[in-house]
DNA sequence: CTGTTAGCGCCTTCAT
DNA sequence: ATGAAGGCGCTAACAG
């Protein structure tokens, strides 16, 4: 065999180099490999050997040029380092990948000037569209509307209702939290959570009170709001324990205030679940896992508010979107820190 | 002013509009706006306004067909579950959005079939290098050569010593975890870690024994390999008190382990770090601030990784790569269950 | 069925 | 200093 027979040079082949290869013209060769329906089934087939042999790859830069669509579409991060971005990335990643669309992602580090720009090199590159993932259920400043290409809002709403926004249904977290330790008997439950800052915590306070409400009970004590932290979940715990003593179930606001809440129980002599129930909200592996006894909690579905952020936008994409913001349904994970399991 | 004045087709600006809107021709229009020096400085002006006037964006997709070059690298991640992940991820796009770099994500999710195809998207796309982030740090397969972009490897290095492979060093960590504990006094050293089928565990052993031997010493016990979680730190410390009640520290595999480790020590009436030091390795914050006292932890400096890929594959693109693998130290965070701070 | 022609949006010679 | 022309790789009209 000859040395580097061909063009070989050493530069990517393009679809004359197949034509050529083939003996036919370029616009052939590109009906050919396109599945178009008046080339003969000869021909074709010559075109998709030279094709391979050459292992030709179409270019989607200049497809894209021309067809006016590219197939990319920009994924917005307030902030990679959280742990909610990373899920929804996950979700709206695997949906995208399945659809042939390739997902560019830019972190803006919480900064808004970053943002401005990482959305102006998303423009430039033509982009399909956009979504923007937030670090919390705040609602933050929406993009603008002129922006020529759609946008779909995922974990942090606009605060544009005409935005669309696709959010986990943080109070049907607190509503469906309190339905189960009401399912296991508990009736004198208290609520520690972390910051008051965050409507996350809220909106779990409300789901919370109106689950019990409708059960003619109401929370021990008020709710106890602090941080996110473990170092909280044990100080509150204690607090709660000299205030209201006849607690028999503690829902916290997130996982790590859980873990830290069952910790100090344990030390006190109180077991987990028979004295007190424990649950939280995340069901962060880490933390569930690490627990004795593993700790019931909360499943935001984060990879399906990704997924649906994805699909939503591809709707966009193709047709008319409906402004709303969608808030999807979690789903409580019972493992044994409320709940024996034989 | 007129409802929708000069072109408004909804569409994006494209350069010929701005230069129909300067009343010049597009070439002089492109030298205007890319700081060709052959230009009137009036003249560059009126472009410049009539470009901002219609909030021109150069299309990247034209000039990458031009250029060759497209300014987009693909990140090829085996699993962004995975914390390791994210953290190199950061880095590489806190480098490469500096450099006007537009970053594809992809995720493999563990698997070679998805991964060829994300290869092969990514190289239709005609991105100009390509990153692949690995979840361990064993070698993985080469994605070969004759891909026609370079490649850099980050945290798992390729098994082809021709390709350039990024990795954080396991051995060094492991020597200045030990380093430290014999700073603080410590002599009688047991080292609990995870899964034997990890060259991470192995390599940490590898630095851990080098360090004591330089200083004549050697590990209480044999390195004791279970999982990288807390269950097997509460039980591999439960079984070390019992055979070598004479440890004064433990080196964790990592944080996980060492949580584990600290929680049983502490329930066994031990005080850490006074009668025990403990630490770990990849300095997981939600470990580290978990833990009571706070856990000491090699951090494995995983965005510094990140951000060396990018700063490789920069290199590669322009000029030569110089084929190696390069190992990048880690740090000690120095925390109170090795030592009292003040 | 196949080939020719015309662009997608941009940049770069080369004349003027 | 400016403009006209050619082409990057591909596809969608038309002819033949």
């Amino acid at each position: 065999m000859t040395p580097a027979p061909g063009p070989a040079r050493s530069h990517t082949a393009t679809l004359s180099d197949v034509a050529r290869l083939a003996g036919v013209s370029v616009a052939t060769a590109s009906k050919a490999l396109n599945g178009r329906s008046q080339v003969r089934a000869e021909t074709r087939q010559r075109v998709i050997e030279a094709a391979e042999r050459l292992s030709f790859r179409p270019n989607q830069l200049a497809r894209g040029l021309l067809a006016g669509r590219t197939g990319t579409v920009g994924l917005l991060t307030s902030d990679l380092e959280g742990r909610f971005s990373i899920p929804i990335l996950m979700g709206a990643e695997d949906a995208f990948g399945a659809g042939e669309v390739a997902v560019f992602l830019c972190d803006a580090r919480g900064d808004a000037i970053r943002e401005q720009h990482h959305v102006r090199a998303l423009l430039g590159r033509r982009v399909d569209g956009l979504i923007v993932v937030g670090s919390r259920t705040d609602p933050r400043p929406s993009l603008g509307r002129g922006l020529g290409v759609p946008v779909v809002y995922a974990y942090a709403p606009s605060d544009d209702p005409e935005d669309l926004s696709i959010v986990p249904d943080n109070v049907d977290a607190g509503r469906i939290a309190v339905e189960h330790l009401l399912a296991c008997g508990r009736t004198r439950i208290a609520h520690i959570t972390g910051d008051p800052g965050y409507a996350a915590a809220h909106d779990r306070v409300t789901g919370a009170r109106a689950a019990l409400a409708d059960d003619g009970l109401s929370l021990v004590g008020e709710p106890r709001f602090g941080d996110w932290s473990e170092g909280w979940g044990r100080a509150a715990v204690t607090l709660l324990l000299d205030q209201h003593p006849e607690v028999d179930a503690v829902l916290c606001g997130n996982d790590q205030i859980a873990r830290g809440a069952v910790d100090v129980l344990r030390e006190r002599g109180l077991r987990v679940p028979e004295d007190v129930a424990v649950m939280g909200f995340d069901n962060w592996q880490v933390m569930t896992s690490g627990c004795r006894p593993l700790l019931t909690s909360v499943d935001m579905n984060l990879e399906q508010v990704g997924r649906a952020a994805a699909k939503a936008l591809f709707g966009a994409i193709a047709g008319a979107p409906r402004p709303a913001v969608e808030a999807l349904p979690c789903r409580v994970v019972i493992r044994g820190s409320t709940a024996h399991l034989s």
